[in-house]
DNA sequence: GCCCAAATGATGTGCGTACCTCAAAAATGA
DNA sequence: TCATTTTTGAGGTACGCACATCATTTGGGC
């Protein structure tokens, strides 16, 4: 015998094929006593119900909304790649994927395409987003209409985001201080940290989590202060070189978000390319030539495959009202080095 | 108008029903160029088979066998708590998992085992297995007969295993020897290498690639040999006493298999715990407490999780003649710290 | 142009579930 | 006890596809 099926359940209960499946669907018309009977049968066959029949049925296609920033960083590129992709696979499961992009710097716009969502009847939003008083209102409204919405790469804590798809950034910024720390080795015990940007909740949370693992394990290493550059090449190499000269020679980078292109270039010029340890964030083209070539140390990363299909995943398990296999769907934070890069991409 | 379906198709192709069903499921007596037309409008139309009823109108339910061997260390019952967790998702995905220990030692009793599960009409098999002469002839019979065979953790290359799920262990071994070379900054520069046994195909990877490192990027650090314990504590605490007193002390240790318990006590006894860098392999319990104590310094892993999935998906996908996602179905090379150890596990 | 094999069409059934309608039975209130 | 409401049963259709059978058409060799 295969797995029950609602007749096996109807038959056991002593019930109707009606009967069931008013008690499975949580219809109305049921007796408290005959409920209880039918999910006793269902306990003790163990019966569970097959989802792809029951979506079959219903008929239903998932529309699903992804938004992402319209910001050209190659890791957004590589996590819509992802998403593309793992869209594509999905859509043999009856689930539709709508990949959109929205102005990085107008979260009016964005608040109002999540507004169009609601009211064209979505089944699921996930987006990569900061956690602004519209945007927070707009999800609110989203969570009120019984959308489930999830968060991915940023978590958006306080905006009733329905799950949070992505790494802990603090123990990413924790990680890339014990690599710094320990790779340092003999070098000048000075690092220099970068950054494009100091808005977004991750960054912030990486460079504690850095700060945290310096203090506490690395007291003899000095870190200096956040060099913020908005990605413009010439910045760096301005604020680098006043860096140099007031605090001396380093002998650590650590690079909080992307920019990897515009600092191997005045690394370059300074003639410092590969002379000192360099960490950053995030395994995109640019990082992954970086490592083959020497440069870069170490990168840590999040699978964005695997936010990719986790994403859809808890999506469609909300959609369904399903419980999430949690384990499936914790992210790693993983440690990319010249000799664990994988095979290809 | 939702997505298309195999009527849409024979309507788009003008052939009816019947032939786009023989088309779509490789059936013979199709015309080369009615398989062209079919093809064609599938194509126009961007048509993707519902899996899912696809599935349910086949009703099989696939039958699978995992096999393991029954030795006691914590990573096979950790691979195998993942196995049976995510046996019982796929079983609602129409798929039944068997998973089966054979006695370590006794590859008879394997190639026995693998014989009744081909009589038996199973229509996958997956199993962790050294590579000898008598397993690989009941493999080929496997194979034979059309039953895909998928190696677990360890590759059986001249079986005609189907694929393999596991990692490079060249490429853990380099891993570890990058770490190691690096995190050993000012310490003794010399390096002892322990492991239960060298029958495992594993294990000699791992220590080529060590060696390899260590040889091209670490010239200055000396490499002992490897120093078989076949398990046993005191036989541990016998050959690192011998080798301490013959090379001098070291400033490093690497664990090529299991064996972390055992260390741990000797090192303590030696007054060693947390004064040499050591590195090992495979998240388990015990090396999750040796990283949380901080005497192991990192653990290169495998996802035992991502491995028992990815070994239900390849079966899945080969018993429904599909092609495989290479990218979800690529493992990564993990390096653990103290600071990226998952949550709780 | 005829024949026979090969190719194609027409049609039906079933997978496990959702959802609908109508009739029948049981429980409830007066 | 009867009327009324509530609960339950019976049965059908649909979802998208696989698979089977039988009838019909087509094409190529002669």
């Amino acid at each position: 015998m295969g797995r029950p099926t609602v007749t096996d359940i109807a038959r056991e209960a002593g019930v109707s094929l009606a009967t069931v499946d008013r008690v499975l669907n949580a219809r109305p018309g049921v007796r408290d006593k005959t409920i209880a009977a039918v999910n006793e049968a269902v306990a003790r066959l163990g019966y569970v119900r097959d989802m792809a029949a029951a979506n079959l049925a219903r008929g239903r296609i998932l529309r699903v909304a992804i938004l992402l920033p319209d910001t050209e960083s190659q890791f957004l590129q590589t996590l819509q790649d992802a998403l593309q992709q793992a869209a594509t696979l999905a859509s043999s499961a009856r689930m539709q994927v709508e990949l959109l992009r929205f102005p990085a710097k107008d979260m009016h716009s964005l608040a109002m395409m999540l507004a169009d969502l609601a009211a064209g009847g979505i089944s699921g939003v996930a987006l990569m987003a900061p956690e602004t008083p519209v945007v927070r209102d707009a999800l609110r409204a989203l969570h009120a209409a019984g959308v489930p919405v999830v968060a991915m790469v940023s978590d958006l804590p306080n905006s009733g985001a329905t799950h949070f798809v992505g790494i802990d950034s603090h123990a990413a910024g924790r990680t890339a201080g014990v690599l710094m720390g320990r790779f340092l080795g003999g070098k000048t015990p000075r690092v220099m940290v970068i950054a494009q940007s100091m808005l977004l909740r991750d960054s912030i949370e990486r460079r504690r989590g850095f700060d945290a693992v310096m203090q506490r394990d690395f007291p003899g290493i000095e870190v200096g202060q956040t060099l913020e550059t908005h990605g413009a090449t010439e910045t760096l190499q301005q604020v680098m070189a006043v860096s140099l000269a007031a605090s001396g020679p380093v002998g650590g980078i650590y690079l909080l978000g992307s920019g990897h292109r515009a600092l191997a270039q005045v690394l370059s010029e300074l003639g410092l390319l590969g002379r000192v340890v360099t960490i950053g964030h995030e395994l995109t083209p640019h990082t992954i030539a970086a490592l083959e070539a020497g440069w870069m140390d170490a990168v840590i990363a999040q699978n964005v495959g695997h936010i990719a299909r986790s994403t859809l995943r808890v999506l469609q398990a909300k959609a369904d009202q399903q419980p999430i296999n949690e384990s499936q769907e914790r992210l790693r934070l993983e440690i990319i080095l010249r000799e664990n890069l994988p095979p290809s991409l």
